[in-house]
DNA sequence: GCTAGAATGTTTGCACTGCTCACATTAAGT
DNA sequence: ACTTAATGTGAGCAGTGCAAACATTCTAGC
């Protein structure tokens, strides 16, 4: 469809300027992006992404959107259809990885101070949430699914922030700055721990 | 000590700046701070800052430190000793109502990429870790104190992000960008919900 | 096929930012 | 008193978000 000849206009700029932004923020790990970089990375003048874009925010938006529909699919491929606390850990376990290997894009995601007004991305955590109350409801069948499913998302949440911050001790050699991302194994092993003493207890 | 009658030199530009900044922070809700904002509240040229401060993040590092050391107050202030899972609801809600009533120094303490390399806020947060998992070892005496001292702070923590970005499911009405601050009620009960639904059924 | 008009990109420009460097002013030590 | 270090100022650079005015291309309706 999009035909190479004329160069004038892009043919989807909208997608490629989601795409290069995420390109940037997988490259250098910081969440600042600017939209003249994603505009130079497009090929394209300064304030052409201003025809797609209200403004910076509504990029990040439809980027942090796109994130959490990529979160959703793999976290329902660490397991599909959790029923027991063990399985849940799994899906925590990955649910943090994500954070670890997509650090600015997970920031992007949730540490941004997001406008509700933004529709697509109001849906995308809002079906975040509902994929939470499903598996507490599956997990958990007796509890009160509202509070229940806030406090498990709540848990894996804030594992993911705490480990993407470095507050939860450097495991790797003193003040190494890349230590967060060092070996995903300690990383799983830690979230599997914190989750079984919170999880694993309320089975007994 | 410091007198006031040359206007050249300030007396304690350093302390000044801090002060400032936190007061630009809860003024208007937005973790971007800029330096040079600093500067004029501080009624100061706009690179005098440097003198005190390497770079803009070294001046949000000794922000952020002083926010953990009242946070942490804070939380002593909500229980002295916390022994029961109840308790520790308490100081879980005082977790959430701090980042609530300050969610632009919230976020500079934790949202920010922070530098391991700042040694006062190194030692902050890291106080901050000490102190939860004294409390875990008060209130589950027999559990694994690592793990679950992770776990519990995840929890609180993953509660405030959540409610500080309104992934919670507004309770106000629809669309409000204020909503979040909107009945501190209702959010302390949330969080009390959350915290029973996981840690009520540890005691059964 | 031709031509309005809507989409889409470009250029220019403004106000702001973080930060550096040369310089001015003040405080402190000998 | 004179040197020296500490502290604050000003000009300036590169980069940013965003707004207009302008240019180019696609798309209808005839």
């Amino acid at each position: 469809m999009p035909q190479q000849a004329s160069t004038y206009h892009h043919g989807d700029l909208r997608a490629a300027c989601v795409r290069a932004a995420r390109e940037l923020l997988e490259e250098d790990g910081s969440a600042a992006l600017s939209l003249r970089a994603v505009a130079r990375r497009a090929g394209v003048s300064a304030t052409a992404p201003y025809r797609h874009f209200a403004d910076r925010d509504a990029l990040l938006s439809a980027v942090a959107a796109q994130g959490c529909r990529e979160l959703g699919e793999r976290l329902v491929a660490a397991h599909p259809a959790p029923r027991a606390p063990e399985d849940l850990a799994a899906v925590a376990a990955a649910y943090v990885r994500f954070a670890v290997e997509r650090p600015a894009l997970f920031r992007v995601m949730f540490a941004e101070p997001c406008d509700p007004a933004n529709a697509e991305r109001a849906a995308a955590t809002e079906a975040m949430r509902e994929y939470v109350g499903a598996i507490v409801h599956d997990v958990f069948p007796g509890s009160d699914c509202e509070a229940m499913g806030t406090a498990v998302w709540a848990l894996v949440h804030g594992l993911a922030f705490l480990q993407l911050d470095g507050k939860l001790g450097a495991a790797g050699p003193a003040g190494d700055p890349a230590a967060v991302t060092a070996d995903p194994a300690v990383t799983d092993e830690r979230v599997r721990a914190a989750v079984d003493a919170l999880l694993g207890t309320v089975r007994r």
